[in-house]
DNA sequence: CTGAAAGCGCTTACAG
DNA sequence: CTGAAAGCGCTTACAG
């Protein structure tokens, strides 16, 4: 605490008491302060350099002015990147800061962030998405819906009908409601119903999966990926049993990372921008209101897997 | 606060005064607590869920028990992954808590952590790496010049003399280390002097610029990657060329992302544990030993690009 | 229009 | 062996 300069100094300063400091310095509504003291603060304030002191602050409110947000690992794709921009940028803006905590969020953690740091809200990652609270219309303007379905449509105007959904093995929480999007977009679509591929880790293990999906569908032509990753593992699958991407199996990504661009056959995907559900969510949290948010719609981007 | 359970609860139950409850769960030293009452105290804490409150302790002591990581987007490869859940994991061992921060950080933005935060420490992820500051004789033995030295030495044993090292073209802050490193590998190993190769994001560019390169030392026949992601980009240009992979141009990537694999040819790379360093930067930051650390010593994977 | 006082939950000299 | 008191830096009823 050595050099540090607190709101007493700066009463002093200015011949008040630490009280005016406070009304001024936080534009406390409901008080009279005369122009002349409100500058006098002001001013004190800013030529000694006064920043208040986030941990005290803290303590007499009762939460700090941090958010957590709870995220895996997955930062790859464009999604995750432009929605922690968006939300730091957001809270930010209203002078909150944004951490975020990459361990797995048990009870345990949670409590003892909650303990530790007592922020303003602890955010889980794509929580909206999973449990549908989207910015509109259950998603189909601008959310998980809308991205699912530029993924499929993609597909169905290429020509395909009967189209499979590759999802991880182990089965990611996102992957339900991928599918079950997927699934309404094909048959909105009067498409063949669509097909979930569950797709091993290992190399080896995917091309046989693929290989049993093929040879009991045996009329599948494309299929599209939970994500870039699943995308990337289906199209080796199909190299190495000794398809052609995309003229015996076209495949589709989803959340363009960098690394869809440098593989081969080059991966077609679905550009997100989520920065605009980044600030919603900041929004949210902090109570306010959410109206202006335009979010960008999704699109394609073609390349050679497709 | 509502529910709060407070060290003033623990002392009204346990027939004490706060000062001494404070004293038996710190453990103070060079206080003397009789038996009976430091079991009482315990007991009431434990039955009544007390907690100690972060916020409070951190206006106390001056400094809250949070770490900061400030980290770019880079979270893919196996290092950054490892590094985290290493300093997560040896943190929370020591009741302090990770978060991580991932805007860029300025001056403003640090001291704005500072002030919501008052952080234990704020970390600045391959900080260490940067600054030649390793674990051990200057990173030849389990740090960065050793995992370069792997990478280099692989190329080397597969009968390469003649090497470049691929470095993004906006040559990202660690790229002089490393490149610094391989040179001097390529020197010890009597290789020719390893040549830089910066290049472009763009795919097009990529291409042109690797021809440039091979143009000019029509020799070079293997390339080291900055990490996974440079590799890939090395393979697209070579393969845009008309180029074979390994055989006309082998290409080694570093830091084992789980890209690689699903590459085509599939990518050679280092793998590199860095819990090890994790725990490392946390018993360091937390002024604790760190002797008993073992480090392990990075391996290459190899597959079809070398 | 402004100030004195209490209190958020903790730790640590100091006193007994 | 244990407790009363001060104080970290802030905010907010309450009083004038």
């Amino acid at each position: 605490m050595a050099g540090r300069v607190s709101m007493r100094d700066v009463a002093a300063a200015s011949g008040v008491s630490p009280a005016t400091v406070s009304f001024v310095l936080n534009n406390v509504a409901g008080q009279t302060i005369s122009p002349t003291t409100r500058k006098r603060v002001e001013e004190a304030a800013r030529s000694l350099g006064y920043v208040p002191h986030g941990i005290a602050r803290a303590l007499r409110e009762g939460s700090s002015r941090i958010v957590v947000l709870n995220i895996g690992q997955n930062l790859e794709g464009n999604y995750s990147q432009t929605y922690v921009r968006g939300l730091g940028d957001e809270l930010a803006r209203h002078e909150h800061v944004l951490l975020v905590q990459h361990q797995e969020l048990t009870d345990d953690s949670l409590k003892q962030i909650q303990d530790a740091v007592s922020p303003r809200a602890v955010i889980r990652f794509a929580q909206r998405y999973l449990t549908g609270h989207e910015l509109d219309d259950g998603g189909w303007q601008s959310g998980l819906a809308s991205h699912t379905a530029a993924q499929i449509g993609h597909l169905a105007e290429r020509g395909h009908t009967r189209i499979a959904m590759a999802i991880p093995e182990d089965r990611p929480p996102l992957s339900t409601v991928r599918l079950h999007f997927a699934e309404e977009t094909a048959r909105n679509l009067g498409l063949a119903p669509l097909q979930p591929f569950f797709i091993p880790a290992s190399r080896r293990d995917a091309a046989r999966a693929l290989e049993e999906l093929l040879a009991e569908n045996g009329s599948i032509t494309a299929v599209a990926g939970f994500v870039d990753e699943t995308a990337l593992r289906t199209v080796k699958a199909a190299l190495d049993l000794g398809l052609r991407v995309p003229e015996d199996l076209a495949v589709i990504g989803y959340d363009a990372t960098p690394y869809g661009e440098l593989a081969t056959p080059a991966l077609s995907t679905v550009h997100i921008d989520a920065e605009a559900h980044g600030r919603h969510t900041a929004r949210s949290v902090l109570g306010l209101a959410v109206d202006d948010l335009v979010t960008q719609t999704a699109h394609v981007i073609q390349r050679e897997s497709t």
